[in-house]
DNA sequence: CTGAAAGCGCTTACAG
DNA sequence: CTGAAAGCGCTTACAG
């Protein structure tokens, strides 16, 4: 133990006692206004610094929230969850509490293990970010601490969750493709990759019927393998005049193939992204995306957790964070167009 | 106070003691081995998770370390501080360490505040990882507590870095383009913008003169302004036939620029980045570039504010890590190479 | 308005 | 090998 100083020190300078110090330094009653100011000057001369960790054991509230992301999603161009979770460490200081990082190997997940954040005590609470195994949500499931999955959700579990609106997203863009004239529109993705993907594909698919246009199948244009790899994308026979992809990526990567086919953009073909990541601004023109709005994910989330810390039985079911469009210059509005 | 299992609750289960339990439970000497194995085997099965923070107020130690980065770091295509971050959460993990992240606010480093997390005595040692103003080192200097700066360093401040070895990566990639039979090398960067950037301009300097080359004014291009805002590249009347790019953002944006104006790359113009991040394969070629290794860094900084943590005295001073060249096709072989 | 006592859950000497 | 006692720094009743 480094010579820290206590309470008492401040107590013991002031010949009053540590009751008194402590209620002066949490502003609590009982404390004359005087006394209270003298405390805190000393305190302050002193260098005194709380121990938050004796108050954690009074309250058994250790005023951290941990945050779980998984191994595979920390990789080298995958900077989301990142800052997401900066964004999220953020607003959890707004409430005194700290964000604590745990990676989830993928060992630990393999193994169902706990995270040490768990079975140390470490948080008041826990937010998945990011997919997990159908297997480990059972485990996250047992953890008696409140829980919060983000940015994805599973249908059994019973678990509160908070994911981007993908649907109504790529519905919104679809629409306004068709409002700038377009008929002829593609969808592209492996819809059977994630669910984003999938979700994104069914709101695109809801603006075509809501519209009267026919789905052919040539208009579902796969990018990536089973295994979640980058293929090459296949351009139909027949091109579509748009394409809604169902990530800023894969839209960079179809608008290179679509200029290495003499296609240009969006004279020829518009493309629409979703995410507004750094992907949508390499391409040229940059993309008209879908925005996903991590500082509203994350302030709904720590919110969220915050109420479950604070009255265990919340729940906040699965909440819907709306992204916008950001308007750029990858679509062409068609004379067609009303 | 949710209602948690304790020690004194398995002792009390098993007819023992809590410190009996607590040897155990630690794999103390002084419980028969039998006895051990039962505690265990009932700790486990009564959900019995261990509470930190009783240990913590103990022995004065918090086991989480503070990562400080200011908040203009966090921008939106700035991940790599984040990056960082997460690997240094990694690393901790094998020490029993966690690491909080603390955006150190623009206000806050203004102002000369202490953060937090120090205030809170919420950490045995912070981690400042990118460069705070002058005025806020000394605030940090004031800390009692282990401290390191990361990817910075102050010339005057007593306080041990890790930095990136900007000089010598710089001097080695320039020596690879001499090597290739470059004899007319620009270096693209403001030189009095970072000290990264004129630490990296050094570099290539000394690699010009090392090889009897003379460096002439129009070899150096500005590519930002003095607030650090990027500028139009101006390319020179005679052009040189190899260009070193403080950073692969600015090679990235070196190269549109020479396509806009006719020359190719590698054919007429060779280029190098630094970083060899993202903006590194976006490029067509992609670029040769200098790694930074992130998870040396990392690992450094751990173990030496580790160290610092068990022995206050502990000194480290400057340590510099050194980075690798990632060859790709960015840099064409004169004839002239022997 | 002020403070003595008890307790949060654990660990560290020390005694048996 | 096992445990009673004290203490880490704070807060929460409660008494004066």
């Amino acid at each position: 133990m480094k010579n820290n100083i206590t309470m008492k020190d401040i107590a013991d300078k002031l010949g009053v006692s540590s009751v008194t110090v402590s209620k002066a330094l949490n502003d609590k009653e009982g404390v004359s206004d005087s006394l209270k100011l003298k405390i805190k000057k000393v305190a302050g001369e002193m260098g005194y610094r709380f121990n938050s960790a004796a108050k954690s054991i009074k309250e058994g509230l250790s005023y951290n929230i941990g945050v779980m992301i998984p191994e595979r999603f920390t990789g080298l161009n995958d900077s989301f969850y990142l800052r997401v979770y900066q964004q999220i460490a953020v607003h959890l200081d707004h409430y005194g509490y700290f964000g604590i990082l745990n990676i989830l190997s993928s060992e630990d997940e393999e193994e169902l293990n706990f995270p040490r954040l768990y079975s140390e005590n470490r948080v008041d609470g826990i937010i998945i970010l990011g997919q997990v195994s159908k297997k480990y949500i059972e485990t996250v499931e047992n953890m008696e601490l409140p829980k919060l999955f983000l940015d994805f959700y599973d249908e059994h579990a019973e678990i509160d969750s908070i994911v981007t609106d993908n649907f109504y997203g790529a519905y919104e863009l679809t629409n306004y493709l068709i409002h700038c004239g377009h008929r002829d529109i593609a969808y592209v993705g492996n819809i059977y990759s994630t669910s984003s993907i999938q979700d994104r594909f069914l709101g695109y698919y809801k603006s075509l019927l809501e519209h009267g246009l026919v789905f052919e199948d040539r208009m579902l244009l796969s990018d990536r393998d089973e295994r979640g790899k980058f293929i090459e994308i296949e351009l139909p026979e027949k091109m579509p005049t748009a394409f809604v992809c169902n990530c800023d990526q894969v839209a960079y990567n179809l608008c290179e193939r679509l200029n290495d086919h003499g296609y240009r953009v969006p004279e020829d073909c518009s493309v629409v992204g979703f995410d507004n990541d750094i992907y949508a601004t390499l391409t040229s023109p940059p993309l008209t995306t879908m925005e996903v709005d991590i500082e509203q994910m994350a302030r709904t989330a720590v919110k969220s957790i915050m109420e479950k810390v604070s009255n265990p039985n919340r729940r906040n079911g699965r909440v819907m964070v709306q992204g916008k469009i950001i308007f750029r210059d990858s679509v062409r509005k068609l004379d067609s167009a009303k």
